[in-house]
DNA sequence: TTGCGTGCAAAGGTTTTGCATGGCA
DNA sequence: TGCCATGCAAAACCTTTGCACGCAA
């Protein structure tokens, strides 16, 4: 298991990289991404410290962890808590990459079940459904 | 995109790993896995062999090919067509680790229930839901 | 015989680690 | 001042590719 500090110090960087990250919305990035936005942006950040800042905050709940089937990298996406997130379902479009937020009954219904019927203590915040939505589906890019 | 060349020739170590891979029944092993069991088992297979025959495998519908969080390297099962109802959804404790897996009729039912009313048709494969089994909730570790 | 299949070695890409330096509290 | 954070370089990984040889049809 990989170990997950506290934070202690509030840093420059890490303020950058969470700052960067609410400042996409919905928007998901690799870790590259980050990297390069912050070479041009004149404010250099090593990838070991993005690396290690994203581990960090995905560990505090205020960015999400993506792995699409395509590419050989993972995606991060900031946590807008002021959204409710953490209250329903996510489905992530492995085809355009859009975020759908899902509050229907049936989900709570199953989470329930799974409580029950399985034992297990579902976590909203950290699952993500892959599928393909409606409009790729129309477009054949399924 | 990655060619996907047909199968010409039926060699020896296409067999065993199709045969290894149906040996597994449920069970999900990554390409390192398969590599090692065959050093063990006196019949060397190379790794390049074994990533190009899971590729087929997978163009060909006879293996499933998803990625877990956690790990770095993709996981690869066999799908079992004469079983009933092979798709199931992965539930990954985040306490302890345990990789569950759920079938179950809700989930056909909430398979259906997304596309119709949510109009998105969810990927089993790629799908983990994360959160708490039963005995790390017992053992007061949520 | 033909040309695909194999497997070694090496490349390619992502993520992690070692370590000396820099910076927050 | 005491640690933690940073970032370069290098390692560690997983996966793919180049190429010469082997083998199925």
């Amino acid at each position: 298991m990989k170990q997950t500090r506290p934070t202690r110090y509030t840093t420059a960087q890490g303020k950058l990289i969470l700052e960067y990250m609410a400042s996409l919305g919905d928007k998901h990035v690799t870790a590259h991404q980050i990297v390069r936005h912050f070479e041009t942006a004149a404010a250099v950040i090593g990838q070991t410290t993005v690396y290690r800042h994203l581990e960090k905050l995905v560990a505090e709940g205020k960015i999400r962890k993506y792995l699409l089937s395509e590419g050989n990298s993972a995606c991060y996406q900031y946590i807008d808590r002021n959204k409710a997130c953490q209250e329903h379902f996510h489905l992530k479009c492995e085809s355009c990459g859009a975020l759908i937020h899902v509050d229907c009954t049936l989900l709570d219904k199953m989470q329930g079940h799974l409580l029950q019927e399985h034992d297990f203590q579902i976590n909203l915040l950290k699952t993500t459904l892959y599928g393909t939505c409606g409009n790729c589906l129309a477009a054949g890019k399924a």
